[in-house]
DNA sequence: TTAATTTGAGACAAATTTGTTTCAACCTTG
DNA sequence: CAAGGTTGAAACAAATTTGTCTCAAATTAA
């Protein structure tokens, strides 16, 4: 807690009166991380784009996010309340269906399982946070390299 | 270290015993699993096969090790020691010689940055092993499965 | 069997973390 | 300016965690 307090720039005290005890502080943070991804993810107009298209738009909306997104996927599960847990398997469910959604369109392969696909959109989307954050990749490349990734992998095509 | 004693159906005493202070537990959890992971990577005979065969056995060989390497990923930089953090720079180095064989070999894109190739391969691992944990891929299939992956990404191949 | 080692349970002190309260200083707003 | 509200600093109690020690029981070795 004085850690966060520090790294908030803000006293030990104040951080309790916002958020009354550590359990508040998590779920407040869980509830947040995914409110501002809801949004990013809700602001993409997906009726005028392709399935492909739209996995890109969601990349470059959500990577820029990829701490918040962590924070659900590793901290949350085990310390967050049922109900912050509850929504974020709803958004893991939003993914599920971006993914049946290109299986439909033809664009994955038919023998790619859907529940591995999630699990490797959810670790790209971490994968280009982080080589952003340490600087193996530009900011600007980081959502198409991820898509890329998830599409082709990385051998050369031919 | 309560948790962790009971985990390991021993008293909370004893475990002082064997790890004298928290420290010394968490550096030797992070040198255990270096030296698992190197024992499994370091049983590969590189010699007779390709770069791909390679990356393929590599993923046959630490996937099953996963919780290690996400330990040594995740716990290990915040809390252990600076030997530990080098052996495990060291390790990341070892991955990164993969990839440049690879990149020699003329299998990668030549576009493909080593450092997100490096940390696309350390996240392939991890999230095999999460899928194999949770069920959502039967445990022979997850390396291969993560090597197409990396490869060739989920995308119908056309 | 006997001796040596290792263990678990429990008590204990010390350190750390958490949560609360008070009060003076500092804003905001009217 | 004046009142109402917010903040930081400090002191404080309570809870949790860590680390140590002792001793009887159990395991192992001789």
């Amino acid at each position: 807690m004085s850690t966060i307090a520090d790294a908030a720039g803000v006293s030990r005290a104040t951080l309790h009166r916002h958020f009354p005890g550590r359990q508040r502080l998590i779920d407040a943070i869980g509830l947040e991380a995914i409110r501002e991804t809801d949004a990013a993810v809700g602001a993409i107009d997906y009726a005028k784009m392709s399935s492909t298209e739209y996995l890109l738009a969601v990349f470059e909306a959500v990577v820029p996010l990829g701490d918040r997104y962590h924070f659900l996927a590793v901290t949350a599960p085990g310390a967050a309340s049922e109900e912050v847990r509850e929504a974020y398997a709803r958004q893991i469910r939003g993914v599920e269906e971006m993914v049946r959604w290109m299986a439909r369109d033809g664009v994955l392969a038919p023998d790619a399982p859907v529940d591995w696909a999630v699990l490797v959109i959810d670790s790209l989307i971490y994968t280009a946070w982080t080589a952003v954050r340490e600087g193996s990749v530009a900011r600007r490349h980081a959502a198409a390299l991820a898509c890329r990734t998830f599409l082709s992998g990385l051998s050369k095509a031919e």
